[in-house]
DNA sequence: TTGAAAGCGCTAACAC
DNA sequence: GTGTTAGCGCTTTCAA
């Protein structure tokens, strides 16, 4: 099936290319017979309008960018089909841009961004920094981000309060006495990470205490698990808080290895989990970040700013809830 | 930052567009310091070359399409890390499509598709049909399917044969007297397990027995999970071979519940599994499916395709390696 | 080595 | 209601 244009069409209906874009486009303003004879002769010749086309005339491609983290979809993917199944009721089509390790890189990706004008973009990234944002937006195209909470002109952002969230956590265990808590560190999420901090600081200031149970750990699994093994040898805490379910797992599964059982003797929470967590004993006790929802909220938020549409404001929260399972009591 | 275009640049480096262009493009016939005056142009208004119009020019997008299915990347997170990496090398761009249930829907999804005029598609879903693949075939795109072994003139694939390794892994166990076998259905992967087991039967029929013990499940883990806990009540068989690790978890937690061990009393084994079978206890036994090659190879096929680059085969298939854990004895 | 101009496939005034 | 035509931003002959 060889290339067939606009022109081709025209031809076989015997009308000029402007009636076929009309009756392409759906304009009311063609006659009954003269649609229909478009029509057939698209189905004919199996014509199918070459968005690329439409997009450089009409300045738009109907497409948008998403830029997340590589490696965790186990995270995001929740958050990938939110924003694609949004994405489909208003025709947009998503471009896959993942960020790894190196500064230098993300600079490459805004860069193809940029050439290919996408309408907007979605970022979930919990380490982009605030100038390469600023690259963007001086090129106009209206972006949300996920996770981090920012806003202007033509930025926008979805996100969860983990900071009250872990606060409220930690306040209920202060006030039940244990005052023992760690977080566990998480090199992928720094801004998650700093979020918790701030939330259980936060509440320990307010009781006149200090918090500085921050746990270093690498952030891969073997190593994780392998370093906290170590650390729960002559140690544990009341509670651990921990990011990921990975690591809240690894927490556990070391802290089994030394005999230190969960719930028992030792809390365990994490932030946001995956599906794995109906699967794994003891369950995680977990807020239930609404990843699903982060997804389709900033996707719908972009068809607003596309479409001009007015919306009151440019930060919007979602809610957790938390939801205590077997690693607590 | 208003749209600059290749008119602006010249306009600021006084030449002509034809030498921005050729500036852009590297071309070699520009002497150097007109060269630098351009790129100083570029520089200066900050330009950027636009993609779609490019697109148009050369009738070619270099982006290509993924088509995966939704809800499951757990498993193909990394098939599309994998895809990715390559992705970027050759500079390609890539636009995400998910499938969903329906059959209707993955119409739209190739109608989408060829409208974005993409220069190839690669395609990671064990349910598409035959005919739809035709459909794509008819507008002379490359496509590369992962997981499904198939192949034509435009159509090339990248697989691993399952078959041949759950065969392998039978016969062992039927020549250590453990016949009692069992498979448990994967509604979302029917092509997977109509290999698995093809691969049982062969084994079976071998040895002048038949393979009769498919295990139908709904197949989210909560309902599989209660299902099995009933199936256990009674039965348990030497072997279970699970898809998917979620699956074969939920066999274990399952048969947990009704105090059948694993592996002692049974043993359980997956093909596909997550960095979660890193975490879990007991350990699954599995295949190592190269996932993050499937991908990488899969995109490096398309690259060759549309390089016209010769290559030997056009079925690729890559290697598993079964790793044995705490699920088998 | 550089410029002029046609063309990629489509949309959107503006005529008729 | 339909056709003509001028772009949209870029590449690529063909001349100069």
């Amino acid at each position: 099936m060889k290339r067939v244009t606009i022109y081709d069409v025209a031809n076989e209906a015997k009308v000029s290319l402007a009636t076929v874009s009309r009756v392409i486009n759906g304009l009311e303003i063609v006659r009954e017979d003269t649609r229909i004879r478009v029509e057939n002769a698209i189905e004919k010749l199996g014509y199918k309008p070459n968005a690329i086309a439409q997009g450089l005339a009409l300045q738009k491609t109907t497409s948008i960018a998403l830029v997340v983290p590589e490696a965790s979809f186990n995270y995001t993917g929740q958050i990938i089909n939110g924003l694609l199944d949004v994405a489909k009721i208003y025709k947009y089509n998503i471009m896959l841009h993942t960020t790894t390790e190196g500064i230098t890189e993300i600079n490459e990706i805004i860069e193809n961004i940029i050439k290919s004008r996408v309408d907007g973009v979605v970022i979930y990234n919990d380490k982009l920094l605030y100038e390469e944002l600023v690259e963007l937006t001086k090129y106009q195209v209206p972006i949300v981000l996920i996770g981090n909470r920012m806003s202007n002109e033509n930025l926008a952002c979805v996100y969860v309060d983990i900071e009250k969230a872990i606060y409220e956590l930690t306040k209920e265990y202060i006030e039940k006495g244990k005052q023992d808590i760690a977080i566990i560190q998480d090199r992928k999420n720094p801004y998650a990470i700093d979020q918790l901090i701030k939330g259980v600081t936060r509440a320990f200031n307010e009781v006149g205490a200090e918090f500085d149970q921050y746990v270093e750990i690498p952030s891969h699994y073997r190593s994780s698990y392998e370093f906290l093994t170590n650390y729960f040898k002559g140690k544990k805490h009341d509670l651990i808080i921990a990011h990921r379910d990975s690591q809240a797992l690894a927490a556990i599964n070391a802290a089994n290895e030394n005999n230190i059982k969960v719930p028992d003797d030792m809390e365990v929470v994490c932030v946001i989990d995956t599906k794995y967590n109906a699967m794994v004993r003891p369950r995680l006790s977990s807020f239930s970040i609404p990843s699903y929802d982060l997804g389709a909220v900033a996707m719908r938020i972009i068809t607003k700013m596309l479409h001009q549409e007015d919306f009151e404001d440019k930060e919007i929260e979602l809610s957790y809830l938390y939801s205590p399972r077997q690693s607590t009591k």
